[in-house]
This record gives C-alpha cells, structure tokens and sequence, in this order.
DNA sequence: GATTATTTTTGACGGATCGTCAAAAAAATC
DNA sequence: GATTTTTTTGACGATCCGTCAAAAATAATC
C-alpha cells in the first residue's frame, strides 16, 4: 500500500472521489443525470481532469459497477463455504444473490444501464473484462455446488444437461425476478406481498423439479434460513 | 376505417412512417442511434411536424414497443385456445413466448431501453398504461390455464401461494433467461448451445417441482412440441 | 537554486442534438 | 376571395459531450 508515489496515491484518491460523486447521480436521476461538467464542479477539478481518468461517461458507469460486482463475489464466497449439503450451500448461495440485491440496489441499475448496447460499446474492453470476470467466479462457484451434489448422489441431471446449464436456469430466474421486483410497477397488481419470498419458493421447486435431495418438503425451509442467516451472514 | 378525415388518415400513415423511419435506428444503434434530424430528413417533413406527434424522443420508443406489444398478446392467445390439457396449454404458452421473442427480437431492446427509469420517466402515462395493459392481459391468460389446472386437480399450490406468484415465477424464468440469451457475451462460456431448449427445461423443471400433472417424464416432451408447433402456429 | 524539460491541469471551444416558437404556408370557413 | 384557424417550418437557444492548445505544476539537469 505505501510503496504508491505520492502522485499516483493522488491519483486513486482523485479517482475514487470522482466516482462517490458520480453514483449518486446515476443513482438518483439516472443515466441522464450523469452530467460531466457537474461532476468536474463538484470535485472541484476541471473537466479535462475528469477526463484524464475516465475517458467518458460510460467508463464512469462500468467503473461503478465494477466497484459493487466484488461485493458479489465476497457474498458468494461466503455462502459456499456453508458447511452443508450441497442443497443447503445451494439456498445460502441464493440467500447471498439476495442480500446483494437488497443491500445494493444500484448495482442493479448500472448493469441495467450497461446492458444497453450503445452504452456498454463505449467501454473498454478492459473493464468489460473485469465484470465479465467477476461474474463468470460467480458462475463457477454455483456450478461448483451443483457438481458437488452429482459427486453426492444428491443429484442426477439428465443426459447432456451440463451443471452450467442447471446455473444458466436458477441464474436467469432470480436475476429476472430481481429485474421485475426493481420495476415495481408490473409487481403490485400481481398482489406479491413478499416478492423475494416468492423467488426462494421458486428456486426450491426448481431444484425439486430436478429431483435435487433433500427435497424442499424434506426440511423446513424457515429453520434452514434462520441458520443460514445467522452462521453465513451473521443475521445482516 | 373509412369514417377518418382525409386529414386525419394523413396523420395516422404518417405516424406510421415516423415509426419506420426510427425502428431501424433504435435496432441498428441504439438508443443513442435515434436521433430526431435524420428523421425528420427520413421522412421528409420538418422536425416540428415530428414533435406535433411525438412529444420526446422516448415517445418514439415507447410507441416502437406498442406496435410489437400486441403481437405478443396475439400469440398467447393463440396458445391458450390449444385444445389439451392445462400443462400442455402451459407448454404452448411457453412456446408462443419463446416464437414472439424470435420473431420480434426488436422488442426486447426497446424494453430494455424503456426499463431505465430516465427514459421511461419521459413517456406519457398513457402509453405507459397500455405496455402495462398489454403486458397484464398476457399475465392473465396464463393465470387463467394456472387456475385450470387446478380446476382440473393437476396443480394444487402451497398454501398463499396465488396463481398469479406461480406466473411471476414463470415470466421471471423466460424473460430472465431470453435478457441473458440476447446478451450473448456472457453465454459463450456456459458453453449453452441451444439455450431455448434449455429454457424449455427449465421451464417443464419448474412446473414439476410444483408438481403439476402430467409430471414431465410421464410424456414425449418433444413430440407435444411438435404438436403445439403445428396446431397452434402453422410451423412457423 | 536556476534553468530546462516533462507532466498535468485547465477551461474555452467545436460539435451534436434536443426541444421550442415565431413566422410562413396551407386549409377551412364565411 | 377575404379572413380565420390550423399546420408546418427551420432557425434558434440550450445542454452537454469530448478535445486540445496554452498555462501551471512538477521533475530533471546542471
């Protein structure tokens, strides 16, 4: 840490100021409140400034992404260390993709920004590469679990259904319910009262349908949370 | 049709042609490709003449899902009238999902540009509550073939568990699963090589784990696909 | 420590594009 | 055919992006 110059320590300072002043932008108005010359204002350093670390906007936003995805990660992380059964480590792998959500909602905004494809164009490759990284340990820690119920005999997927598959689905069903639950306007005449509640019974049936043991009328779900709550996440 | 005005019938083709003078921009680049001068170019009229239709830019785009919206509706439609059992209505419903996002793919973008609450935020509330409509009529028809199923005594769901929580799972699943096929980037590595049929899977999982009779194994998936395929849409 | 070379910062500027509005043109009415 | 109403026009103001030559700060050299 203190083998930086003191020009380059300036330097990550600069840039991470830069950025605690964006988010709050994109944050409260959007990809359209993101304004160049606001933030130049505000860190009290020209634009050309600005410019010297983020070479546009929308390196600003990916940047931002990038700062929330490792967030993920550690969440991950922690969730597939539960010691369990695979099934168990798979719900406390849930539980974290829902505690990241719901202690970081912006992150769900700048991919959704960034999923545009004339925004994320303008990124560098570098940077894509970065999320793109951080999303694929994600994918490889799911899958891990989902090979470590085969090798149990927990699990038996169908012929050329590969593990990937099994994440690409329980994947596109919580970060779809996220994008819905996000967009509360589509949810209220649905009558959801606990939407997130919904998403676990969905990902349980899901594995129950893949025949995944202990099956979800097995073991009490609540209890199961509880104590996923408390030993992985320390209750918050 | 022929009750309109002359001058009104001029409007109406011409908020047409504004429409697909733009639909091409916003496909090809983006929601930054649209732009008001090369359409008012494009279609030859003034850029005011533009505006008396379309107060903003995003009124353009909002307009571009409408005119997709209801094709949406249609095939649902189509699909729940498939004479057969509730699941297998379910399974046609799913497929008209899946036909509407191969046949429209347009759609899909300019739902993601409009999910960004700076864009949506611009459009009247009066388109806004038709996308909402349309979107809700589709709910409704596969809630109804839920509700027939346990009519039927194929599905009994847990307790609380409405239908509609049941659907929420199901649009979670697809559109989920279609915004990551559409984002192809981080699909490669899952190695997914017919990701709809794995969409397919997902789906008839999902519906065994709520134990929805006739449980997938008791059937030739491929072969009601076949079917649905060819009674309900002609085979393309 | 003075001078020169290099790096960094600056903000005025060009350019793109949005949305407006007073004036012009067209259509409708009398 | 004169007058009123509606529609169209495109020049214009405003915003905001990203650039770049000049200025300021820093480092290197003697």
């Amino acid at each position: 840490m203190e083998t930086l110059t003191p020009k380059k320590r300036e330097m990550l300072e600069r840039e991470s100021r830069i950025l605690e002043v964006a988010r709050p932008m994109v944050v409260r108005e959007g990809y359209h409140g993101l304004n160049m010359d606001r933030i130049a204002d505000e860190v009290q350093y020209s634009k050309g400034t600005i410019y010297n670390h983020f070479s546009c906007k929308e390196e600003i936003i990916i940047a931002l992404a990038i700062q929330t995805a490792s967030k993920r990660t550690e969440l991950f992380q922690r969730a597939a260390q539960f010691k369990s059964c695979a099934r168990f480590r798979m719900m406390a792998i849930g539980e974290a993709a829902e505690k990241f959500v719901r202690d970081y909602p912006d992150y769900f905004q700048f991919e959704q920004i960034l999923q545009l494809a004339s925004v994320r164009e303008k990124t560098s490759e570098k940077r894509q590469a970065v999320i793109r990284g951080s999303e694929m340990q994600c994918i490889s820690m799911v899958a891990g679990v989902v090979r470590d119920a085969i090798a149990a005999e927990d699990l038996e997927l169908p012929d050329g259904f590969s593990p990937e598959k099994l994440v690409f689905g329980l994947w596109s069903l919580t970060s779809g319910a996220y994008a819905i639950i996000f967009n509360s306007d589509s949810l209220e005449p649905l009558g959801l009262d606990d939407p997130f509640q919904t998403v676990r019974q969905h990902t349980e049936a899901l594995l129950d349908g893949f025949n995944w043991t202990p099956h979800s009328n097995a073991y009490d779900s609540d209890k199961v949370l509880q104590k996923i709550r408390k030993e992985v996440f320390n209750n918050e």
